[in-house]
DNA sequence: CTGTAGTA
DNA sequence: TACTACAGG
């Protein structure tokens, strides 16, 4: 999943969440989505469900997460993939096959009654539906926050927003945004500042990091052409990487050519030099939505409590309380200002 | 993951 | 107030 930089980013900046105030920020939408799938679930490893059995943990993290950072003044903007680019198919057909693997293995689990086995296999298992993103879009439609549908991938898109000024940084668990030109990125956007870690009883503190791209560029001492160069020889969602070449002998690598033509002298791609240019291509200047406009509106408190509670089983008391949180940071941070807004608004 | 009740 | 344990849908 993803570009893996992670042991060449050095310039991570750790933030507290409050310091993001007024800050919009592109989220990626399904990266966001999969996770809360992943990791809401009770203690018999099944999922939030509503009482007509359908799956909620999506909607729960969504809904919960984006009051929080409304709360603390941030201005979240949902970016969703779009359909993939053709070049991405053999890493969606690989995701398929893993996930039949684990459902099968989890059917396994199951009738041997290993719960443990049974619940990793059913988080493997598990994938965003189209009803599922349809019901994240609308929620977020009522709670006031806007989201952009990508061309193609959400990353690019958001990237584009950020390298545009249009939002203030990009944030994902990923680093490909990087790649795509984001000038920041945030990762670990999150309220609870504990995370358990996995098997102990242990808890480390988890902050928000900021990674600006040119002091990671000037770190290494490299462009942005470069670095997605590094995510060719690494591997990305577009192209399989070279075996046995990780990050930092990428580094050392494409420190030694002038172009992408020079790097095909010191490497062989399992995919021919075309195909590797036109994933080079694809994240130097991918194709991206530039119709969309980002307005942060109050929350429709009937809408938000009809779909959260009425359809889905959310706790009322809870919702409400949710509801009146982001009113209040509404009119506090978003709210437009001045004699006009005060009079007509 | 996040909210909340319970405990010290 | 801080921290833990558990439920949430």
């Amino acid at each position: 999943m993803g570009v893996n930089i992670r042991d060449l980013i050095t310039v991570a900046k750790e933030v507290e969440l409050e310091s993001l105030c007024r800050r919009s920020i592109a989220i990626d939408a399904m990266n966001a989505l999969y996770q809360f799938l992943a990791i809401i679930r009770q203690r018999d490893g099944t999922p939030l469900i509503d009482r007509r059995g359908n799956i909620t943990s999506h909607l729960s993290g969504l809904f919960y997460r984006t009051v929080n950072l409304v709360e603390v003044g941030i201005k979240p903007v949902y970016v969703f993939d779009g359909p993939p680019v053709p070049l991405k198919q053999k890493t969606i057909e690989e995701r398929e096959r893993l996930r039949e693997e684990a459902y099968r293995r989890w059917k396994l689990a199951l009738q041997r009654g290993d719960l443990k086995e049974a619940r990793k296999y059913a988080q493997a298992a598990l994938h965003l539906t189209p009803e599922m993103i349809d019901e994240a879009k609308k929620l977020l439609t009522y709670m006031g926050i806007p989201y952009v549908d990508a061309k193609h991938d959400g990353e690019a898109q958001a990237a584009y927003m950020a390298a545009k000024g249009d939002v203030w940084a990009t944030a994902s668990q990923d680093y490909d945004s990087l790649l795509f030109g984001s000038p920041r990125l945030v990762r670990n956007l999150t309220i609870s500042g504990r995370r358990k870690l996995p098997g102990r009883d242990e808890y480390i503190k988890i902050m928000p990091e900021i990674i600006e791209l040119d002091k990671v560029l000037s770190s290494l001492g490299i462009d942005r052409r470069k670095l997605i160069m590094i995510g060719l020889l690494v591997g990305t969602d577009f192209n399989e990487g070279v075996k046995g070449i990780g990050p930092k002998t990428a580094l050392g690598i494409v420190k030694k050519v002038d172009d992408i033509d020079d790097l095909f002298k010191y490497t062989r791609f399992k995919e021919s030099p075309e195909i590797i240019k036109e994933v080079f291509k694809l994240f130097e200047s991918p194709d991206v939505n530039k119709e969309y406009k980002l307005e942060w509106k109050r929350p429709n408190r009937e809408k938000i409590i009809e779909f959260l509670c009425d359809e889905h089983d959310f706790s009322r008391e809870r919702v409400e309380k949710a509801i009146s949180r982001m009113e209040k940071a509404y009119d506090k941070f978003f709210a437009v200002k001045g004699l006009d807004a005060w009079l007509f608004g």
